[in-house]
DNA sequence: TAATTATTGCGAATAAATCGCATTTACATG
DNA sequence: CATGTAAATGCGATTTATTCGCAATAATTA
């Protein structure tokens, strides 16, 4: 299953990647300038993940968000970090915060999703 | 609004008690003797949640669990504390890890949703 | 015992995410 | 440059978690 490149995978990956921060499905459909079918967008999101390229973050509204992560390249994010959910903007964005903990080598830790919600630095004039 | 004592609520508390755990809608139902409508136990749990009986994690599956977490009174869980999701119980658990961070006071954190997910001692044999 | 209103059951409604299938399109190859 | 193959897309239907409206039931208090 080799990878192609379309005018849509394309336009999603440039809007998160201007964005900064990690989108939901629905943020990025009413972001962007084309028309993208919502399943479409689901799937073009799923790749990404899989390559690499994005991660996903669920957020305590059950929902999942998608980031570049462009600091993950810092040491700080290579690793698991931290994420921001701000209720009134919608977005999530990593923090250059890293997620530590230690536990016993009788859980096998597979997949680390941490994240703070409330209301992020510009929204809260 | 006051609150009124039924067999339903009692048999969801006690069961939530018994278990120990994080547990979801559908785990509730599944392991509960009486026959106890959908939407009724939503609404006990989160009944319960407004008063501060248990408390709602959200995992990477997207889907609510709920713990009494009886250890909230130790003082590493009195605060935020990490969860684990084992994929294959189904279950979360409370762990004795304190979450911690510093965040920038521009923020105004307001809720704080750490889960590790993976295999949990019990299951990893 | 009766009145009030919280609680429940039932069915429908919402909403996120996925799936099947037919159609389109990227791209390598001749 | 034409063309075949499979990846990608659009559309509509489906699945699944959660909530909602409303009528019926039941806990509690007077």
């Amino acid at each position: 299953m080799e990878r192609r490149n379309t005018p849509t995978k394309q336009a999603v990956l440039e809007l998160l990647v201007k964005s900064g921060k990690a989108m939901s499905r629905e943020a990025i459909e009413k972001e962007i300038t084309q028309n993208i079918n919502r399943a479409t967008i689901y799937r073009v999101l799923n790749r990404f993940c899989e390559d690499d390229v994005l991660h996903r973050i669920v957020a305590e509204d059950g929902k999942q968000y998608f980031a570049v992560c462009v600091n993950c390249y810092d040491k700080v994010l290579s690793g698991h970090h931290f994420h921001f959910r701000c209720v009134k903007c919608d977005t999530i964005e990593c923090l250059p915060i890293a997620v530590e903990f230690s536990i016993s080598n009788s859980y096998q830790v597979d997949n680390v999703n941490c994240v703070l919600s409330g209301t992020c630095k510009d929204c809260s004039v």
